[in-house]
DNA sequence: CTATTTGCAAATAATTTGCAGTGCG
DNA sequence: CGCACTGCAAATTATTTGCAAATAG
């Protein structure tokens, strides 16, 4: 499943002005990185860009991969599923309910809407497959984190290369 | 942040009868490892039980949390949150958007709709903390994976102790 | 030119597995 | 009283990091 060359095009465009806005070099390998993710709808994780970029650039690494992937998302340029360096978390609230996520400290708690639990999901979501279940994610920073650092998680002002720590 | 200690009871009591129905012993490791997710509304990962464990049960290794832990999910009496052992995965979508996940395959399509965009989240959620995003996540069987296996996703029948796969 | 960035290989962190002893049914 | 279950230690997988060589601006 590809994204429209035109979006591609779009997102590539505001890769690299985001890029010489933050005053980081534009490698050949950073394109490509970009350009991979940035023409998937697929969601690929570091390994399947990696494989999927061999081919056209036989030596890039893993690593490198990884860095740049990091870096475009404290760009902003993309996002990530999941939780990120962190495990697997289990839960035994079998009720039907929703979760409130902290995207700092990965603090996740939930909360029960019998509105929520009969969303009308658009129809063309079908042809993806069987639907079992929905569930709502509501994500922002929760009071603990708060009041340890009030500043923005969408902030955008210019502090890239700034290394993600461990939960 | 505790669960009810009667909901708690009911919880271990439903385990208790699972596993006996499943013919799984019912070892003092995996009362207590229930018992510590089934109190918990904080969603531990597998160290976090070990510690919380560690005092009662000094002896329990972290491989049998693990083991147990897999083993209540086989039985369908706790879920996972955030991809299983899957790797992180890089979304450069950034206009609103929600998704849809298989459940077998992991796969991810993201999808539009102006009303959800719009959902009225409950207001004792903003006592979690800050809200900054609100995301469905419609989970299902992909039609690849229906195809190969049109067993239904909750399936309940006698096959505990089933291992899980790598994607 | 020269600070950034890359590729490699080795380091960590999370999770799994083989095996021998232990205990539930 | 046997076979499922546990604990240990070693294996595997995903991701990160240190460092010398390569390169964008």
């Amino acid at each position: 499943m590809k994204v429209d060359r035109s979006e591609v095009e779009q997102r590539v465009q505001r890769f690299e002005e985001a890029a010489r806005k933050a005053g980081l070099k534009l490698t050949h390998q950073r394109l490509q990185i970009f350009r991979e993710v940035a023409a998937s709808a697929e969601h690929p994780n570091a390994e399947t860009v990696l494989v999927a970029l061999k081919p056209r650039m036989p030596t890039v690494s893993l690593d490198t991969v990884y860095r740049t992937l990091w870096l475009l998302e404290d760009l902003g340029l993309v996002t990530t599923l999941g939780p990120r360096h962190e495990s697997v978390r289990f839960d035994a609230n079998l009720s039907h309910h929703h979760h409130y996520v902290c995207v700092r400290c990965g603090l996740t708690r939930d909360f029960e809407s019998p509105e929520l639990n009969r969303l009308s999901i658009p129809p063309e979501v079908a042809d993806f497959g069987r639907i079992d279940a929905t569930q709502v994610e509501v994500r922002g920073v929760c009071s603990r984190c708060m009041q340890e650092d009030p500043k923005p998680a969408d902030d955008q002002s210019p502090a890239p290369n700034k290394r993600k720590k461990k939960t």
